[in-house]
RNA sequence: GGUCCCGUAGCUCAAUGGAUAGAGCACCUGCCUUCUAAGCAGGUGGUUGCAGGUUCGACCCCUGCCGGGAUCACCA
């Protein structure tokens, strides 16, 4: 903000005058004082006072006449222990917040040319979508709006992994016992049907290893591999992989079918289309629900044979080498790293290439020079790579890559198993946060006199303002523990505070409305109420919270920003009257802050995708 | 075992190297005749995993331990 940067310079000239000493203006500690101080900013003078070779308060005390003379917006000054307080004038909060209310891009920085894609999502198109994808979803959506906030020009995508293994088990049990059943047909949501025969595949094939390991064949195998003293059945479930790789029928026509795939096998590409059709209309009404959207759409199929080219690159530029079985490599030891396979013998892609390639493309096609990919934390390392070897090519787009990095979702009672049944899923929680607003709305009454179907809006808006709220405030790092009924909960820290907030704002400007109130004589009020200076200064970090989210990836910075500025909202509303003030400045002035205040709020909330009702 | 991440109130989470480590939940106590009480105010609750170090000042930086997690495939 400009003011500090006016304070920065105006202290180290102090600093120039007083005692000859020279700082650079930044280097100065300028922070907003805490709330049991008089005073707006406070300037930390213990780094002078050695240069000064004067006691804390002497040093304080000067500093803060100086500025008191030659800087206008300082109004007063007072030092405590070291901590030189200032107090800025009437006049500046003024201009600071009718500037705030003629300027609806308060908090956003002007184009600054770049252009950034924010990856996130990347389902498996083999089953629905669970909390783990809505972390990432919401991850990814605040973070490109925090990125838009910022100045840059971004690109949503979402890579979708509609090849493979995976999704032939589901059309292989599809095929067998599916008797042609369709989403009409069964009137089950797409997604979730052709998550049903993953599942059914698994239970299938489950049946068939438990029987096999009755045969002599399997008995045979146990004799022959299982280590010394090893029981039985600890032996089967490591050789499960084994299993069925080798032995099972079902793992034979698995292969068979991935293998038809990529032959272009009508027939079955023509199944694989129809199945993953259906989980894309599945998919779309989930990410409808959660209000998250994309502009483009990255498919597997059509981009797991890339990044040959750039292996050929790399072994030309010597980054990469090639072993005598053919396949090649990329030595990465000596950045405390492993060496790294990035093209197999047969010459096919790995995971790794795809990524080199489609990175390339990408910035070749779109001119991204910035990526941002949304991928839990467990590949950590696989980022780390392709990071570093991008950089070893020399790509120009290589340090503009970052990985948001986010920890698991974990439920009360630990992580979320498939094979366990514990896995939430997306739609499930959805509707269930909906049934609970629902509950506690018709307790409330307040939206009796709605209609129906500003109700269910205005449900589903509270609803998910609950769930995104409770999932955004975290730090995307740090691992958390997702309590379902927490989820819901609609008092506290949580989203629907900070849109009641709003909603008390917004019933505040429908009556300025009808009763066309005069908010001019605001200027005119000077005496703030504690209250008052709190909101204003509030309002006066938000640019700031937004970059400071927007530079780290952090989401919850804003989440938690939001937080306090309707807790502060909620303390004014209730320590002063804004209508039945007794003047008409304090009314205007209350008003206008107000207005503030549902501005930033509403900005606040919409980048971390959280929207405010008219009235709950 | 190597590398990386995390350890803060009973629980879930905050705290650009700055002042007495803060919120919410839970548990107590108050506040609706006044703009929506999905709100406000107060109380109880802490050796910031442990031990050193750097600094005027450390939850934050460094070192070593302890505990939890992830990862170290010609899988993705």
């Amino acid at each position: 903000m400009a003011i500090i940067e006016t304070l920065q310079k105006a202290v180290a000239a102090a600093l120039q005058h007083y005692y000859g000493v020279e700082m650079p203006a930044e280097q100065v500690q300028v922070n907003t004082t805490s709330a049991e101080f008089t005073g707006d900013y406070t300037v930390v003078v213990f780094p002078f006072v050695k240069l000064a070779k004067k006691a804390p308060d002497v040093v304080g005390a000067e500093i803060g006449a100086f500025l008191k003379e030659k800087v206008d917006t300082v109004q007063d000054f007072n030092v405590i222990k070291g901590f030189l307080n200032l107090e800025l004038s009437t006049e500046y909060w003024q201009s600071f917040l009718s500037e705030l209310l003629t300027n609806p891009d308060f908090g956003k920085q002007p184009d600054n040319g770049h252009r950034v894609m924010v990856e996130y999502s990347s389902p498996n198109t083999n089953k629905p979508l669970h909390l783990g994808h809505i972390r990432n979803c919401l991850l990814g959506w605040s973070c490109s709006k925090l990125l838009e906030a910022t100045g840059n020009q971004v690109v949503r995508a979402q890579v979708i992994n509609d090849r493979g293994v995976a999704i032939c088990k589901s059309m292989l049990a599809w095929q067998k016992f599916g008797e042609g059943a369709t989403p009409e047909s069964s009137g089950i949501k797409g997604d979730h049907l052709v998550g049903e025969y993953y599942v059914l595949f698994e239970n299938k094939s489950k049946e068939e290893y438990a029987a096999w390991q009755k045969t002599d064949a399997a008995r045979a195998v146990y004799q022959a591999k299982a280590k010394p003293d090893q029981p039985e059945d600890a032996f089967f479930k490591d050789f499960k992989n084994n299993w069925f790789n080798q032995y099972s029928a079902l793992g034979t026509e698995v292969r068979e079918m991935l293998l038809r795939w990529e032959a272009g096998d009508p027939d079955t590409v023509a199944l694989w289309k129809k199945l993953n059709s259906w989980v894309y209309a599945g998919f779309d009404e989930t990410y409808a629900k959660l209000g998250v959207a994309f502009d483009k759409l990255y498919y597997e199929s059509d981009t797991y044979l890339l990044g040959k080219d750039i292996v050929e690159d790399g072994l030309k530029k010597k980054v990469f080498f090639r072993k005598d079985d053919g396949s090649v490599w990329v030595d990465l030891t000596d950045a405390g790293m492993d060496q790294k396979v990035v093209l197999r013998a047969d010459g096919t892609s790995v995971y790794i290439t795809q990524d080199l390639g489609t990175a390339r493309k990408r910035y070749d096609e779109l001119g991204c020079d910035r990526v941002v990919y949304v991928v839990a934390d467990e590949q950590n390392y696989h980022f780390t790579v392709l990071f570093e070897v991008l950089k070893r090519l020399g790509e120009p787009y290589a340090d503009g890559l970052h990985h948001l990095s986010y920890g698991l979702v974990e439920l009360p009672t630990g992580r979320m198993k498939t094979r366990e049944g514990t896995v939430v899923d997306a739609d499930d929680l959805i509707e269930e946060v909906i049934r609970v607003a629902r509950e506690q709305a018709s307790e409330h009454g307040a939206l009796d006199t709605l209609s129906p179907e500003e109700q269910e809006d205005t449900l589903r808006k509270i609803a998910l303002g609950a769930l995104k709220f409770f999932i955004i405030k975290v730090n995307p790092k740090k691992r958390m523990i997702f309590n379902p009924e927490e989820s819901v909960d609609l008092q506290g820290q949580t989203g629907p505070y900070i849109q009641y907030s709003g909603v008390r704002i917004n019933g505040l400007m429908q009556r300025v409305e009808k009763e066309k109130v005069d908010l001019a004589p605001a200027g005119s009020y000077t005496n703030f109420e504690d209250a008052e200076k709190e909101l204003l200064k509030a309002l006066h970090a938000y640019p700031d919270t937004v970059k400071t989210a927007a530079a780290e990836y952090d989401p919850s910075h804003l989440a938690n920003y939001s937080y306090n500025l309707a807790k502060s909202y909620h303390r004014f509303w209730h320590d002063v009257s804004v209508f039945n003030a007794d003047d008409p400045a304090a009314k205007a002035f209350r008003l206008q802050l107000s207005k503030a205040v549902g501005q930033v709020l509403a900005s606040g909330m919409d980048l971390l995708g959280i929207e405010i009702p008219q009235r709950m």
